[in-house]
RNA sequence: UCCAGAGUAGCUCAAUGGUAGAGCACGCGGCUGUUAACCGUGUGGUUGUAGGUUCGAGUCCUACCUCUGGAGCCA
C-alpha cells in the first residue's frame, strides 16, 4: 500500500512501515549507506531515505539516479539531521525504471527556457510541480468562489459560428480540404466555424435564465501575439450576471481576484513560499497588499488626465480617444497609484458594439482590471441591455443585425441589465505565483509556431 | 508582424581575427550522517544553418532559422 509522501512528511508520529513510490532527486553516496532524495510530486519537498549497504536491493544502488523511478519500503523515524524532521530506513529497495546520463533534468536550475524544450519532463522539476499544482487548486478555488456565491456553472461551446466582435482572430474549424471559403455551405455545419475566443454571447443567454452563470474553459485566439503574456490557447473564466451594473461587476472582479490569491496563500503555502524565495521576492508584500486594499477604481478620463499630467514621457503620446497603451497601464498600476487599478467608462469608438452605453452617449461602461507586472488581467463591461440602443451600437461598429438575432432576441424578450468579465486564468496564475511568462503557467503552451507535446 | 539582443560540450557560460576552455552533469577512485554533499581524476565540440571576406573566422559581412526582451492585438 503506497503513501503519498506529503502524507509521510506530516507524520505526527514514527511508522514501522511504509512503502512511497517517486522518482529519484538526488543520492549522495557514503561508505556502507546512501541517501536518496525521493518526489512524488505530491508535494513540493522530498523524502530523504536512508539504504544502508546490507539492504535487499542495495546491490543496483548506482542504477538510482536522477530521474529513476522506484518504490521503497522502509521505517519512518526522526531525522537526526538538520534539514528535515523525517527520514525512511529503507528495508526494502525496488528499482521500477531506471534514467541514464541522457536525462536532461539535473540536480541544478535550469533555465525556463530549457525547460521548454521538454515539457513533457518538465513538471518533475520543483518549480513546475509548483506552479501545476498551484494550478490545480486554484481552478478549484474558482469553481468554489463561484458556486458557494449560487452561480451556475455553463458549458459554452468551443465550436461555433458567432464572432464575440473585438476579441481578436480566430481558428478555423473545417472538415473540408483545399480552400474551405469557397463552399462554406457544404462544410460539416453548413456554414463557416471556429474555435471560440470567448463564451461570453452565449454566456448572457443563460445569465438572462440563470441570473448569476460563469463558464471555465479552454478559449483561442489566432493571433500573431509573442509576448509573454499571450498564447493561442488559454483558460477563460467569465461569469455573467442578470439585474447588475458595472459596479457589481468591478465589485465581484475585485472580490474575485482577491479570494484567489487568498486562497493560494492559504492552501498552497508550501509551493507559494517556493515562489516567494525564488521567483519573486516581493510577492508576498504584493499579495498581501492586494487582499487588504481596494482596488483603485478610475474613469478613463480621469486617468487620460492622470497620464497627461504626470510629466512623464511616454513612447505613445497619450490622448482622449485612444487605447491606453501597455506603457500607460503600468504607469498607473505600477507607479502612480501602486496597486490593481479598474479603469472604467472608455470611449465608445473603441469599444465593443455589445457594451452600454453611458448617458453622456460617448462613453461605454467598459473595465479592465490591470494589475501590477501583468498589466490587463480582467477586461469586462455591463452589456447594453435597450433593443433601439443595441441596434444603433451594430449601425455605429457596422455589424450586421442578422448575424446577432438571437442575441437581440435577449432584448427583445424580458430583458435585463446585466454585467460580466473575463479573467485569463493563465494571467491571475502568473500574478499569484510571479512567473514571468505564460508559457510557465500553462502544461503544454501553443503560441505562433509551437504546437510541439 | 515591428524594434533590440542572443545562439559555443547534455546544462550554464568564457575565449584581441592566430592551438576551442571552465563549472555543473556523466564515468572511475576516495570519504561513517549527507542536504544542488565533498576531494581527486577522466570522458565530452560539424561554435544554429548556408554562403562570403581573409594566409587564417567562434570572432568580420550577407541571408535564413530559432530563442529572449520590448511593442501591437488582448485575457
Amino acid at each position: 500500500m503506497r503513501t503519498l509522501i506529503k502524507h509521510v512528511l506530516v507524520s505526527t508520529e514514527p511508522k514501522e512501515s511504509l512503502t512511497v513510490n517517486g522518482w529519484v532527486r538526488t543520492r549522495r553516496d557514503s561508505k556502507g549507506f546512501s541517501f536518496l532524495e525521493l518526489n512524488d510530486g505530491s508535494c513540493l519537498a522530498n523524502l530523504q531515505i536512508v539504504v544502508d549497504a546490507a539492504t535487499p536491493g542495495y546491490d543496483r544502488i548506482t542504477e538510482f539516479t536522477t530521474g529513476a523511478s522506484a518504490a521503497i519500503t522502509g521505517r519512518l523515524v526522526a531525522s537526526p539531521a538538520q534539514g528535515q524532521k523525517w527520514e525512511l530506513h529503507a528495508t526494502q529497495l525496488e528499482l521500477i525504471g531506471i534514467a541514464d546520463a541522457t536525462y536532461p533534468l539535473q540536480k541544478k536550475g535550469h533555465t525556463p527556457e530549457f525547460m521548454r524544450s521538454i515539457g513533457h519532463l518538465r513538471p518533475r522539476s520543483n518549480l513546475y510541480g509548483a506552479i501545476f499544482r498551484l494550478r490545480s487548486k486554484l481552478a478549484f478555488a474558482v469553481h468554489e468562489f463561484f458556486q458557494s456565491r449560487d452561480f451556475v456553472y455553463v458549458h459554452t461551446p468551443i465550436i461555433t459560428a458567432s464572432d464575440c466582435e473585438g476579441a481578436g482572430e480566430m481558428f478555423r474549424v473545417t472538415t473540408l480540404k483545399g480552400k474551405p471559403d469557397d463552399q462554406p455551405e457544404s462544410d460539416f455545419f453548413g456554414k463557416k466555424t471556429f474555435l471560440t475566443v470567448s463564451g461570453q454571447l452565449e454566456g448572457e443567454t443563460f445569465a438572462c435564465a440563470l441570473s448569476n452563470i460563469y463558464t471555465f474553459g479552454p478559449t483561442f485566439r489566432a493571433e500573431n501575439s509573442n509576448t509573454a503574456r499571450h498564447a493561442a490557447e488559454f483558460w477563460m473564466i467569465e461569469p455573467e450576471m442578470a439585474f447588475c451594473d458595472l459596479r457589481g461587476d468591478m465589485d465581484l472582479a475585485e472580490e474575485f481576484i482577491k479570494s484567489l490569491a487568498k486562497y493560494a496563500l492559504e492552501h498552497c503555502a508550501e509551493d507559494m513560499a517556493f515562489f516567494a524565495k525564488f521567483v519573486d521576492k516581493g510577492l508576498n508584500e504584493r499579495l498581501k497588499f492586494v487582499i487588504e486594499r481596494p482596488f483603485i477604481r478610475v474613469p478613463y478620463t480621469e486617468a487620460v488626465e492622470i497620464l497627461l499630467k504626470s510629466g512623464k514621457k511616454f513612447e505613445y503620446p497619450v490622448s482622449y480617444g485612444q487605447n491606453l497603451q501597455s506603457e500607460h497601464e503600468r504607469f498607473l498600476t505600477e507607479e502612480h497609484f501602486k496597486s490593481p487599478t479598474t479603469v472604467f467608462n472608455y470611449p465608445r469608438e473603441i469599444k465593443p458594439f455589445y457594451m452600454r452605453v453611458n448617458d453622456d452617449g460617448k462613453t461605454v461602461t467598459a473595465m479592465d482590471v490591470l494589475v501590477p507586472g501583468i498589466g490587463e488581467v480582467i477586461g469586462g463591461a455591463q452589456r447594453e441591455e435597450r433593443p433601439d440602443v443595441l441596434m444603433q451600437q451594430m449601425a455605429f461598429h457596422k455589424l450586421n443585425p442578422a448575424d446577432y438575432s438571437w442575441y437581440a432576441d435577449l432584448r427583445k424578450y424580458g430583458t435585463v441589465p446585466h454585467a460580466g468579465f473575463g479573467l485569463g486564468f493563465e494571467r491571475l496564475l502568473m500574478f499569484v505565483s510571479g512567473v514571468s511568462n505564460i508559457r510557465d503557467v500553462i502544461p503544454f503552451a501553443r503560441t505562433p509556431g509551437n504546437a510541439e507535446f
